[in-house]
DNA sequence: ATGAAAGCGCTAACAG
DNA sequence: CTGTTAGCGCTTTCAT
């Protein structure tokens, strides 16, 4: 930077200055601090600028998984937001694991990171206790309720699975099942099938069957939840499933085992995700905000940081809400 | 930092050596040093370190897509990596786009990553001076070939279109296509295609037609690419699509087309998504080394800085091959 | 094995 | 609007 000041023939702050904010700088010497940045091809060194300011331009992101196509979509749309303001992207996965979380958020609260967006709402005390010490906005996305940190942004799983159940009680489906995966760790998953079933319940209906499988969704492991529900409760009419890649191996097995969608059993999912259009039938779902939620938490982060409202006002809270996608499955 | 030296009754300098080489330390303060950090809890400050350092514990990763389950795979696998090691994940997409890739590159080169690990071999000429004079060791992986930096992890994607190719011709199709999506901007799907049509045209068989897609790969642009192939060449009895997104809107098209599958026509992909071994009927396809890919990478870049020998070695090219998996489809 | 000292390259008051 | 000055919190020789 003592180099550009000297190229250009003014002082190494007004470099630094002008690097921040190019307004500040008077019209005459800007453009020398330019070519001069030009002519020596000078890249800022931006640790040492994060160490005087006390802040990095980078926001550290954890999501449970970075396969997952919700979180994917999510993490791309947030990149693309941080890209064009100049800040970078911190990002690592929990695998569902709170205490992993605890251990990420400990090292990366050592970047002094700009924010940090966490997934869901499910932090271990010592997390809270590390994020509300450290000067640091904190987002939660994909969930609302609870003690809000700064920021929570997403929508009620619980009001999806209820969507789905009164969708189908609608269409006079009466005999109706659940196939959830990992529901004891995915939370949000949970939510959705605890939303279908108290639907289910308050409907008066027959209470509705659960097949909950281990591990993470797969196709695979949706084919294996039909069979298994097949077995347990053949007269089952309609079947809402955590997730559609659960529900495309559904349809899937379905075709195999030769039941006819949707007229013997009715299927949804949740994700509408690029096959849900084509499967066959073209599958019933829930579209959730997935771009929206990365979209928002980081543009209100930023504009937190413009406004330097932070720590002054409340927690914001944005329900993004979702889309019944109906098409021939369900 | 000083704190804690002076709650342990050590120096500074004791305390920073502690952290960095425990070993190093005579057990006498050792323990002393570690009560102070866990009464004081307290945190290291990263970015103070890696000023001092003159490099970051973080690198640098550039993938074309954050939505593509490929390079989520590949990503994934670095991020278990780098976090076991006590490095950090600084993420961005380029877009397919090789300027973007350049932009990316600069703003992290400010960040003095510990590595930067790039997907292709299509860079800027500017990228590749930046990266050259930046003391940084740099990785390309899932193409190998041309002049490389330090490393190159992948496979041969030509290799992966012929294998499909004899695969076909060896079942006796003989009148075959390919469908690919965003060939242009998309060189590894180029390759795949160009490896499939060579062995084609070797073959002594009549061409293939291609049917090239606009836009990223998605199911819905698979089922249109079908279309538009049956109105071209309805005589066809083999396609090769450029991945198994493609490939699954291709199958389930033929069902509502009534195009039996594999009899009229046989269908690879390539990918080996989940979704692969429960489609209807089961997808042939190839499995690319999506996690070893990110697995290697990062373990040599990593070991390369622990032996110092970064610059005395020549480049590391790792081919990691790639795995047919034949199904009904094909 | 430990400590003293000199920065790393930049930012942010502040004075002019 | 520009320049001077004093660090940011740690690492790393180099003595001891």
């Amino acid at each position: 930077m003592e180099d550009v000041a000297h190229h250009a023939q003014v002082s190494a702050s007004s470099v630094s200055l002008y690097l921040r904010r190019p307004e500040a700088v008077s019209p005459r010497i800007a453009p020398r601090i330019a070519a001069a940045i030009e002519a020596l091809n000078y890249v800022p060194n931006l640790v040492a600028g994060s160490l005087a300011a006390a802040h990095t331009r980078a926001v550290a992101v954890i999501v449970p998984s970075l396969i997952n196509a919700f979180f994917s979509a999510t993490v791309s749309a947030m990149q693309g937001e941080l890209e064009s303001s100049g800040y970078q992207l911190l990002l690592a996965d929990s695998g569902y694991d709170p205490r992993k979380e605890e251990r990420l958020v400990r090292t990366f609260l050592a970047w002094s990171p700009a924010a940090v967006v966490l997934t869901g709402l499910r932090h271990t005390a010592t997390c809270r206790r590390m994020l509300k010490g450290a000067e640091v906005p904190v987002a939660e996305m994909w969930e609302l309720g609870g003690k809000p940190f700064d920021m929570q942004v997403g929508f009620s799983h619980q009001a999806v699975g209820a969507v789905i159940a009164e969708h189908m009680l609608a269409r006079g489906r009466s005999r109706l099942a659940v196939i959830g995966a990992y529901l004891d760790q995915d939370v949000r998953a949970e939510q959705r099938a605890q939303g279908f079933l108290e639907v289910v319940r308050r409907h008066g209906a027959q209470d509705a069957t659960v097949i909950s499988l281990p591990g993470l969704a797969t196709p695979t492991s949706g084919a294996h939840g039909l069979r298994r529900l097949r077995e347990q409760c053949p007269e089952v009419d309609g079947v809402f499933c955590s997730n559609d890649v659960l529900a495309l191996g559904v349809l899937c097995e379905a075709q195999r085992l030769g039941i006819s969608i949707p007229d013997q059993l009715a299927v949804a999912g949740f994700g509408d995700l690029p096959y849900a259009p084509v499967c066959v039938p073209p599958l019933t779902t829930v579209r959730p905000p997935s771009e929206a939620i990365g979209l928002t938490v980081t543009q209100r982060l930023l504009a937190l940081k413009e406004t330097r409202s932070y720590g002054c006002a409340p927690a914001e809270m944005v329900d993004l809400g979702f889309e019944l996608v109906v098409r021939d499955s369900a």
